[in-house]
DNA sequence: TCCATATAGTTAACAATGATAACTAAAACA
DNA sequence: TGTTTTAGTTATCATTGTTAACTATATGGA
């Protein structure tokens, strides 16, 4: 086979099937992927809004909606009325505090499956190497505005 | 905002917009990730079946079908029977190795942006922490069969 | 040699998750 | 006060993954 450059074509190859092995664990939780990143968003940030949610995950507001609507729908989470009156502020209820342990547990032995022959430092070092990507990819795409 | 482990949350929220954004090169030259990922290994291997690089991307074999049959209609890839009759034998047109030659020059000067501030020892060592990650993913989905 | 099984490839259908467009209601600004 | 911005919703579409069911060919063991 040959070769000339192989980093991004290293990344999709190992975060296709680390996306597709997540969501299979998350299933066992009866959740998705993006169910459990909003969860997991809105438990660190405590009090956040949909528009601070798609911010901090890169995404559009309506699928933030979306997905909010069906974490609601489950009663992992709440609504309550900002002061600003077009503002949602969502909250995580017990019920949703309690599956987010959960899925913790597992995520966290799933990641440590991923992660056996990766020592400290490897795993320091490589959350670095992404943030310095997404900087420059959030740079980017600043520039195009 | 409140922390646990990030190393999970870190790499989605990398992927994501790093895919969009490879997304928007590509369609430069319209085509789209699947197809250029599919393209490049076709280009790497250069005499494979579907189910070789369905095999190498990760993926099941109706997903390559899809993509090749794109691929075809637009004159980059040929098919040639095999011996094995079951067998369709690909290869890279003229004019798909001009349009591949083309993108990789656009996905090359996208790389180097991404990479900016990142030397190139790092560069390495985080496509080694890849590559670690990903046998292990694969380690994972062999046991559970 | 013949039958059972495995493999290559296709098609159809569905699910998840991204995007944009168009809208309402409220707030902010000039 | 009137214009513009912002938060949120709904509808719709595109991409890309999956499984199931099928055909045709190859292979391997009785």
């Amino acid at each position: 086979m040959k070769k000339y450059r192989t980093l991004f074509h290293e990344l999709i190859l190992t975060y296709r099937p680390f996306e597709t092995q997540l969501n299979e664990q998350l299933s066992k939780h009866g959740l998705h992927r993006t169910q459990w990143s909003v969860l997991y968003y809105l438990v660190m940030t405590e009090f956040a809004t949909s528009v601070e949610i798609a911010r901090i995950m890169g995404v559009e507001k309506p699928n933030i909606a979306r997905t909010m609507k069906s974490l609601i729908e489950m009663g992992y989470v709440d609504t309550i009325q900002g002061q600003d009156k077009r503002e949602k502020r969502l909250v995580v209820t017990d019920k949703g505090m309690e599956i987010f342990n959960e899925i913790r547990t597992t995520v966290d032995a799933f990641e440590q499956q991923l992660l056996l022959d990766v020592g400290e430092e490897e795993q320091l070092a490589f959350i670095h190497t992404l943030q310095k990507i997404k900087r420059n990819l959030s740079t980017r795409s600043e520039e195009n505005k």
